[in-house]
DNA sequence: AGTTGCTCTCAGCACCCTCTCAGCACCGGC
DNA sequence: GCCGGTGCTGAGAGGGTGCTGAGAGCAACT
């Protein structure tokens, strides 16, 4: 669960080239080729974040953008394109685009600018900071700084992990009970996971806002 | 009501066109010509965005993000710099800010973005300024200047953002009682919670203003 | 087939929050 | 100064929320 990115851009090479990229980031990402198949594929599949080429057949990318936050859809969009001038870009943004990066760029910026659309959303890094140590997703094992280490099991591991990506915002139950407890039945599932995380990482890793939900970290 | 944004910057010149451009825009602009005083502010008065500039005196840029971002402050922002190297845009990105322009830029293409960023996060924003501190109303929290975070409950944090929306107007007990505490039968829970309150955050948040009611901020 | 570890359900208990109340302190007017 | 009124503070009952241990069902592995 590192992050899908739906990436729309007609330009086979740059495709290629940016699928595989991303792809070695660790995030999971799906291709379309043109602006109707790439309006439908976002309309239909979630999304943590889009990148789009500005001149695109079919539909263009702004147009597209208008579309997908016409029907609600609020996933963020990086606008690539080769058209540079200020007011492309004040175009671009105003079309209701996150970022804009103009052609030629370097892939590092780029991968920087996703990561910051992506930050809020759910952390694209294999390392999470969690209080007193590092959550390793790759392992599902705890660092703590103390100096042990903690190996936790999947759920406890998604748990921590939407936590950790966000830290000090408050989740719902239902919220997490959507997003890693996929068909539970009741919300107690998240109370007792809650409580598994406590017991292995201290009860300073998760806080509980009554009422509301849990957060990373401590008071 | 168009959005606050906190401007820290320390060129003179720069500072005073920006501001005069975003206020015309219809903005609320603070400034502040340091990174020591832009930090103090940013902690204690809520704004929508914040733009920085990163080579700052007393406190760098980027420096500042991170601090903010531990107290748990995410205020989206825009880092304005000179240097402008790939590796200084990632750096800055990764540090934690949401977008970064080099200077030379150009007027519409800040203003651009800065629609971008207040699009993105202006509902998220539900920090209100307390005497002292900010309140987080998605948390239940107040960051404190000082440096502390203190938890409230649910009938503590609504009588304080009731009274924080209004800063300096006199809130009656019945007025109180009624739009706080539902169901309760005696004005005296006004009292009480108000006593919890100061106890929880010092005497200076609430004042009594005695024979009409309480409102927020000391004498 | 047995074992082990993970996932999820459930029920009782403990604690926190909410609200009430009573006694005391303080401020004002006479 | 005295006295009534207003506000402050601590104690406590009740109800709801969250915590926690036990256990059943499953899948993977031995």
């Amino acid at each position: 669960m590192n992050g899908r990115i739906l990436l729309i851009e007609d330009d086979a090479d740059l495709a290629a080239l940016l699928a595989r990229v991303l792809t070695d980031e660790g995030y999971t990402v799906k291709r379309a080729a043109d602006g109707h198949t790439g309006l439908h594929v976002a309309l239909t599949r979630p999304f943590d974040a889009m990148i789009v080429d500005r001149g695109l057949p079919a539909v263009e990318g702004l147009d597209l953008i208008a579309r997908l936050r016409n029907r609600g859809i609020g996933t963020p969009v990086l606008v690539l394109s080769a058209r540079s001038s200020t007011e492309d870009r004040v175009e671009g943004l105003d079309a209701g685009a996150e970022d804009y990066l103009t052609k030629p760029f370097e892939l590092t910026e780029l991968l920087a600018r996703v990561r910051a659309l992506l930050r809020r959303h759910l952390d694209h890094a294999v390392q999470l900071a969690v209080p007193g140590g590092l959550l390793d997703l790759s392992t599902r094992t705890v660092q703590q700084a103390a100096g042990g280490r903690v190996e936790l099991s999947e759920r406890e591991s998604d748990l921590l992990a939407l936590l950790a990506a966000r830290p000090g915002v408050v989740f719902s139950r239902a919220d997490l009970l959507d997003r890693v407890f996929d068909d539970a039945e009741s919300e107690t599932v998240v109370d007792t996971y809650v409580h598994y995380c406590r017991r292995k990482l201290g009860q300073g890793v998760i806080s509980t806002v009554r009422g509301l939900g849990y957060r990373l970290g401590g008071t």
